[in-house]
DNA sequence: GTGTAGTTGGA
DNA sequence: CCAACTACA
């Protein structure tokens, strides 16, 4: 008989978990859980209070979940990475651990940290297991020849649409409950009275909500994903990335019962579905940010991006993040991140363009912004979208990108309903001026209480182009 | 095999 | 613009 402690991270669910699985693989063994916290850690990741509240109440849910299986979560507050590694050893040593199982991260710390956590356990005796979980595909199954990963997701989604129809993607079932509970006292149950910080009725708590809310995207949403995803006024999209953020759902999960939902359908309509893609672009970002950790070191992948002259107008910066930019679309996308933690995604698009091409802000003060506010806040998928939407990722072109606010707000929101709903002080305005309100106030003369825009479009956007050129210029000077 | 020229195409 | 392919020496 062993004993066995699977190590939760990022991963609260009990269905699909490929480490609580193994570790339960013999009847026999042992089984218990831990998460510990590491506040001071998410301080310096810009972790958003949302996601932490959400965090911890899932954490809630998921100690009842291991509890049916007779497993029991311990819970410890700590404050670092660094110091959350003394007290798992300390713990592992407490509890007479065999076997440390836990599911990989691959952000840069979090992989610093597990592999001083498996160099030191392993010294004392400790196996410790790591497991590829919160991805479909293991990172070097999708690798172009020279062994590197993919840089243009045309490619990438190409080769891994290949490998998903050729591999069957299985989900590990909820392992069978346990002989007995290890019943020591935890601090657990501190959360349960702690005030929940994000909006319950948009974002409910639990396993069984994500699965809900999947199985309700399949039956009413995803015929007309690919035109609804598009108009934040109506509710188009799977908002999944929370529960998918935290590993409350799996992306197989996704992924299985997608093609289950799909199966009638011939497998090229099921391959190439607009919703499907988007979870082949978050696996995308995933495996960039392994093969290039420097991803995680705030750099950019275009070289040239070290030259650019940013402007960082602080009036400007401070403007967007509230969601008073004069600009109608963006702002009612920032206030809606702000309000609910989430933003629709075409809006993070034509905010983070706006930052960048039109405030010519460095596009890594957006990014911590972002995390700062976000529930779904997720590192590899917010820096890959970033650095797309800023011309300095992976997917080249030989144009710089733009999003004209004005002419996105007429396709997106034509009616303005949802500007109307975020920016209350232009209910007056009418709708064939809503895209553009102060010429409307300029003309009837009457006064609307929100800001003239804060810049002019075409001139930030040529004076972007002309930084931009220069830095690439003076990059390919010094090389 | 492996190096290179030419082609393709891009949320 | 440039990754990644194909073709061919």
């Amino acid at each position: 008989m062993k004993k066995n402690l699977v190590w939760f991270r990022n991963d609260l669910r009990v269905y699909d978990n490929t480490a609580l699985y193994q570790s339960c693989k013999f009847y026999e063994d042992k089984v218990i859980a831990l998460f510990i916290d590491t506040p001071e850690q998410w301080k310096n990741h810009f972790i958003s209070q949302k996601k932490i509240s959400f965090m911890h109440h899932n954490l809630i849910s998921l100690e009842e979940k291991l509890s049916e299986i007779n497993i029991t979560l311990y819970y410890y507050q700590s404050t670092t990475f660094l110091q959350s590694i003394k007290y798992l050893i300390h713990f592992c040593h407490q509890k007479k651990i065999n076997n440390l199982f836990y599911n990989y991260q691959y952000e840069i710390n979090e992989r610093n940290r597990d592999y001083i956590v498996k160099k030191k356990l392993s010294e004392q005796g400790i196996l410790v297991k790591g497991f590829h979980d919160s991805i479909l595909v293991p990172i070097n199954d999708i690798k172009n020849k020279k062994k590197n990963s993919y840089k243009k997701f045309s490619i990438f989604n190409e080769k891994i649409k290949k490998y998903l129809k050729k591999n069957i993607i299985r989900c590990l079932p909820i392992p069978i409950k346990r002989k007995d509970k290890d019943n020591d006292a935890t601090s657990f149950f501190k959360f349960k009275k702690s005030i929940i910080k994000f909006n319950k009725k948009i974002f409910p708590i639990g396993e069984q909500a994500a699965v809900e809310r999947l199985k309700n995207f399949f039956k009413y949403k995803i015929n007309d994903y690919s035109f609804n995803r598009n108009i934040p006024s109506l509710d188009g999209t799977s908002m999944l990335s929370p529960y998918l953020s935290i590993g409350i759902i799996s992306s197989r999960r996704c992924f299985f019962m997608f093609l289950k939902n799909k199966n009638s359908n011939p497998p090229d309509t099921i391959y190439n579905s607009s919703w499907f893609n988007e979870i082949i672009w978050r696996e995308f970002y995933y495996h960039l940010l392994v093969s290039h950790p420097n991803l995680s070191k705030s750099k950019s992948m275009s070289e040239w991006e070290n030259f650019m002259n940013w402007e960082n107008n602080s009036n400007y910066f401070d403007a967007w993040k509230n969601g008073c930019t004069g600009f109608p679309i963006v702002d009612a996308g920032m206030r809606q991140l702000k309000e609910i933690g989430w933003m629709h995604p075409r809006l993070r698009m034509i905010t983070s363009s706006f930052l960048v091409k039109n405030l010519l802000i460095d596009w890594r003060k957006g990014e911590k912004y972002f995390m700062s506010q976000l529930i779904d806040g997720d590192f590899a998928i917010n820096n890959g979208g970033w650095q797309w939407c800023s011309s300095f990722g992976t997917d080249y072109v030989p144009y710089i990108r733009f999003f004209n606010p004005f002419l996105q707000s007429k396709k997106i929101d034509k009616s303005g309903n949802f500007i109307k709903n975020f920016i209350p002080e232009l209910n007056n305005v009418p709708n064939n001026f809503i895209h553009n309100p102060h010429e409307w106030s300029n003309k009837k003369k009457c006064f609307v209480n929100y800001p003239d825009p804060i810049v002019d479009y075409n001139d930030t956007k040529k004076k972007f182009m002309l930084i931009f050129n220069k830095a690439q210029l003076e990059f390919k000077k010094q090389v």
